[in-house]
DNA sequence: GAAAATTTTGAATATTATTCATTAATCTGT
DNA sequence: ACAGATTAATGAATAATATTCAAAATTTTC
């Protein structure tokens, strides 16, 4: 396992603010808020990259352009083989699945979906999560309206 | 309320297939990759920026990297004025909160936080969730590790 | 099927990305 | 504190991409 050391400053954290509201914004844009030459920036926006201190660049889709209405949280009761989390890695692997978060206490997890409605969802839980062995039970919670959805970082002012 | 009528063709899908796996792709590559002239691609993203189907473009940071090593959901039971969502709006304004759900049942919101550690949680819990009259009880989920996390939406072949 | 509307093309121009040698700044060990 | 070493920033030159727009192609509408 890398030990990886992020070493961030103030322009780091400049950056990063910046590439949060945007990720499209250009290096020149960047110079020019910052007061530095772009050539600097394209140097910080790499090495940024390569210390995976940003890991991707992602375009936000609406949901309702694909006709993904339905959004559910499903807490799942599964017994893993102990040390691993080989149920984690199967639930990643659907598709509709967003994110899997292993939790503290019930030996569970904690999964986000997507579906197009209700009738999706079911055949999510029966296709995807039926073939899965391990689960001992679930909770589905559905959503019935999003306030916020954001992945954004909360970066303060001083560090 | 206006109802927009998203509209989208083969093209569409795959140019946002290529900009959920990398939004800072340029029209260049995606022109190239679609065999078609890089200012098409251009009105093509333009317009689905208009259309509100790319809602934003946004870079995926390291919590790691910002010393956010904890992540919790957190059910909020609350009060709100029927037909409101006022406690959703005041959680949405809370910088460490990520995601505001309204979910069914119990008159309830899951909530998504990150903060550096346990006691940064218990700080929010007490600073700014404190501060919501309307709640009247929480219960907490403390993540202990997180398999996966993404909002790629699935974008099936056909349509 | 023809007119209208939309989309694509391709070439020209504007802007940005990228490279790299030089200069500046920061860090290190004494 | 300082000299050498490392790291970062600059600025200018070049490469690549973005953007514009008139013309051509395609699609839609009735």
């Amino acid at each position: 396992m890398e030990k990886i050391e992020f070493n961030l400053d103030q322009i780091d954290y400049q950056i990063l603010r910046i590439m949060q509201e945007n990720a499209r914004t250009n290096n020149a844009d960047i110079a020019r808020e910052l007061g530095m030459a772009p050539s600097a920036i394209l140097e910080r926006v790499k090495k940024l990259e390569q210390k995976q201190v940003i890991l991707q660049y992602n375009a936000k889709i609406n949901p309702d352009a694909l006709d993904q209405k339905l959004l559910s949280f499903i807490f799942i009761k599964a017994q893993d083989p102990i040390g691993t989390q080989k149920v984690g890695l199967l639930l990643a692997k659907i598709p509709e699945v967003q994110e899997v978060h292993d939790i503290a206490g019930d030996d569970g997890y904690l999964v986000k979906v997507r579906t197009h409605d209700a009738a999706g969802l079911v055949d999510l839980m029966r296709n995807s999560l039926g073939k899965i062995e391990e689960i001992i039970s679930t909770r589905t919670t559905i959503v019935l309206e999003t306030v916020k959805e954001e992945q954004k970082l909360f970066i303060p002012k001083k560090d």
